[in-house]
DNA sequence: TCTGGGGTCCTAGGACCC
DNA sequence: TCTGGGGTCCTAGGACCC
């Protein structure tokens, strides 16, 4: 007797497929999707990595975050179209708002995935294959994309589920087909299990999935401590008593984050990046409504070194400004004067009641920043990201805002946009 | 022309208190 | 007199996900 029905929805490759469904509405003729194509970010920004790729570019042997250097060994004549973030956000909306319309419990667990509890759904799960492939059909129909749904009685059985053949299958994994559908599998397929802890089970000599489920709880938990090792241990043998829910919590923390497309060798050079990533996270944090009390940046040197530092600072805050002298007093403690590939800067301890920030700030000083930093959000939701620059942006070709986001011409996805 | 940007969670070790 | 032990909080770093 199942007492639960669990549906993971996956998108097929929905970065190219939103971009190819984008395309084909501007009229382009050639499908992204039946020719060996990636999304990809700019090599000659130093962000050449593989986004997504279409199926006939996996069969190339490319992978999800290869360098495109090396995809591009892998099929010379490979399509690469740049990614379009804000279109994926709207695209990413509109799939979750047609999920949540139609089943009873949707939780969104990633851009483009989302988990469903439709146990509650007699007419779903009577039959669930037929209602899941009911649902593939529709979305594929109006939508304009495919997406793959794995069925289960957990959402750790139905993501894995939903990982097998793709694209645009429905697959199940009951308690009862784990020993011939998911055992034999090897143990990179297992979720949570990525490259440092499959080299790790490996050397014990664990290579699938039905081997690390059979090996000895504690000897895990010796070797993987407590928490990893009960949850390597769990899953593997199916495991999984956490609760689909539908209201998304509070975030734990907002950032930006980026690579600089040359290195940096000054602190002036710096501080004008920190400030435009504090520009970002503030008006994320404004435009959530969001305080925060714990402020973090972190630095990533040409030879990938990380270093980071986080502080709390004494009142909750969404000003930019105040974001960016803490930012800049952090950055200055742990800058030893190596070269700069990435810099990135997170708030945390994140609070709805955006009031406390008032117990610290001098009344009139928390207005002045507050009205002056919502005047500038408004400006720019008007009129572009452009309109409004800090002073110190003026004579650089740095990028006053990043946030990896790319404006304007973006069009609907079908006619639900 | 090698290696993004958005997150979450866990762990070990130090500080500090009683 | 010869360094206990429990508890909490903080933080850097590392693992994983998409």
């Amino acid at each position: 007797m199942i007492e639960n029905m669990i549906f993971h929805i996956d998108v097929n490759s929905a970065f190219l497929s939103w971009e190819a469904v984008r395309r084909l509405e501007y009229g382009e003729k050639t499908d992204l999707r039946d020719i060996p194509s990636i999304v990809g970010g700019d090599i000659k920004k130093r962000r050449g990595i593989v986004l997504a790729k279409s199926i006939s570019a996996k069969k190339f042997g490319i992978k999800t975050g290869e360098t495109i250097y090396s995809a591009l060994k892998k099929c010379p004549f490979l399509t690469i179209v740049p990614p379009n973030h804000d279109f994926y956000q709207k695209a990413s909306a509109c799939f979750i708002d047609y999920l949540r319309a139609r089943l009873p419990l949707v939780e969104q667990y990633s851009i483009d995935e989302c988990f469903a509890d439709v146990t509650s759904d007699k007419n779903i799960t009577e039959n669930p294959i037929h209602a899941a492939d009911d649902l593939r059909k529709e979305i594929s129909n109006k939508l304009g994309f495919t997406v793959n749904i794995g069925i289960s009685e957990n959402k750790l059985l139905a993501k894995m589920a939903s990982e097998f053949e793709k694209p645009d299958k429905t697959h199940t994994l009951f308690k009862d087909e784990i020993k011939y559908k998911m055992w034999p599998l090897p143990i990179e397929e297992l979720f949570m299990v990525g490259r440092k802890t499959a080299v790790e089970l490996r050397q014990c000599g664990i290579t699938t999935i039905g081997q690390l489920a059979n090996y000895n709880k504690d000897a895990l938990i010796r070797r993987f401590k407590y928490a990893r090792g009960t949850m390597l241990y769990e899953y593997a043998n199916g495991i999984d008593h956490s609760a689909v829910i539908s209201n998304m919590p509070l975030p734990k923390s907002i950032g930006n984050s980026t690579t600089i497309a040359s290195d940096i060798a000054s602190e002036e050079d710096a501080f004008l990046v920190l400030l435009s990533l504090c520009e970002t996270v503030g008006a994320r944090l404004r435009k959530k409504n969001l305080v925060g009390s714990t402020i973090s940046v972190s630095i990533k040197t040409n030879n990938f070194k990380y270093y980071s530092k986080q502080i709390k600072i004494p009142y909750a805050t969404y000003i930019t400004n105040a974001i960016y002298q803490y930012a800049k007093s952090i950055f200055s403690t742990i800058w030893n004067g190596e070269k700069i590939r990435h810099i990135g800067v997170s708030i945390s301890d994140l609070n709805e009641d955006i009031t406390r920030q008032n117990s610290f700030f001098d009344n009139n000083e928390w207005e002045k920043y507050t009205k002056m930093d919502n005047a500038i959000d408004n400006l720019r939701d008007i009129y572009g990201k452009d309109i409004i620059k800090r002073a110190g942006f003026l004579e650089t070709n740095l990028s006053h805002m990043t946030g990896n986001k790319q404006d304007g011409n973006e069009t609907g996805l079908r006619s639900h946009l």
